[in-house]
DNA sequence: ACGTTAACCTGACCCCGGGTCCGTTTACAA
DNA sequence: TTGTAAACGGACCCGGGGTCAGGTTAACGT
């Protein structure tokens, strides 16, 4: 909960950033005060949606009772925004695996963090279904522009890096992360696979590339 | 090229499709010419395009000497026209494995096939990459709905199902096919992974889903 | 306290592109 | 030739992302 990976200020494009150490005014209250109230109208609009394109920027704002201007000032566009949802929604679990207990911290064995890492990051899809499709159909290279995903890959690909040669491990790694991407999960459930079978596929494609390479090269 | 697995006509939702065996007008010449022309102008724009989204549907009409309204006509909207589009240009591949030689066509040992059909994927997002990202874009689920999808899917599930469980068979399937997808692609790409190295390591996942799993469970 | 100032707020407005509509044209059939 | 269903085309509509000019207000210096 505490100690933020990302200072949040940096989140935050606007905050006077001038020079090295000079004078930067303390910022406004209010302007924190409607960031705060920007999230949350957002992160609760899209619990409560389906489709993520039904999200309009006009309603956050005014759910959050603010001008639409407010909100790109505070994220200067959708992407923007959408990619701060996503920095917070993250959060807790960025923690847990870069200093938190095994299996998701370090420590555990690659045998069972690999899988524990991918477990959660299934779960973080179904649990923030709409707002993880938003993020993945929000412009152009979306899904890996995400900050998140830079740190799910470096854990993971350091991780394989133990098994399979390293340009082979970084790669390895993005297909493990694509396995479980939004729209996939999604068109999965809605064809009636239970949360359950996928975690079982995903078990089944850790081990499988995880487990050690013995024939030659292929 | 002869043979195409789906009949052309199926792809354009107007030409009359009445009740049984009754009437049935001949579809107008200047209507297939059309079709065929926007097409091939459609085909060419993703072709010269980088971004997807810089190619307009007013572009298409116009490039192809139409009206905005015949594009939308024949293709009822623009998710329509990529996929069709994309069921072009996969004809040929769809072909090879469905009655093609090994050992993208039946017959082949599966190690051989998984990889070679995988290849051959990989090659066509790295060919056609502005309209691949462009069906990738597209609309809801877009990926998943696309027709060509279902015949991958079908064909490397079905392959894997000789190793795998069948549930787990689908969703590796889905996984595999994850991997190879065009936004994935294209950001490696940009950051400088080579063609090479992407079939590196595509190859090194698909020897890993393929090996029998020894041990057990997990 | 109180002016000064820069940052902030707002919502009317702009823009652009997908999709629609209907008056006009045209290919086929009788 | 004529009747007619179908195709055509481009002016038009519309909704949503993003902008901006003008008013407002919180922080700072004195």
């Amino acid at each position: 909960m505490m100690s933020p990976l990302v200072p949040l200020v940096l989140l935050a494009p606007h905050p006077a950033h001038r020079g090295g150490t000079i004078t930067a005014r303390k910022e406004r209250a209010d302007s924190v005060r409607n960031r705060a109230a920007l999230l949350a109208a957002a992160a609760r609009l899209f619990k409560d949606a389906d489709d993520p394109d039904t999200v309009k920027m006009a309603d956050i704002a005014q759910a959050a009772g603010a001008g639409k201007g407010t909100v790109f000032r505070h994220f200067s566009d959708r992407v923007g925004l959408v990619r701060a949802l996503v920095v917070e929604e993250t959060q807790q679990l960025r923690e847990q695996v870069v200093d938190g207990p095994p299996p998701l911290g370090p420590g555990a064995p690659v045998a069972e963090r690999v899988p524990a890492l991918m477990a959660a990051l299934l779960d973080l899809k179904l649990n923030q279904r709409t707002l993880m499709l938003a993020m993945e159909r929000a412009g152009a290279g979306s899904p890996y522009l995400n900050p998140a995903y830079g740190l799910w890959h470096s854990e993971v690909a350091g991780m394989l890096s133990g098994v399979h040669r390293r340009e082979d491990a970084d790669y390895l790694a993005h297909a493990l992360l694509a396995a479980v991407r939004s729209d996939l999960v999604e068109h999965l459930t809605s064809q009636g696979v239970s949360a359950g079978q996928l975690h079982a596929g995903l078990r089944r494609l850790c081990a499988s590339v995880l487990a050690h390479p013995a024939d030659g090269g292929v």
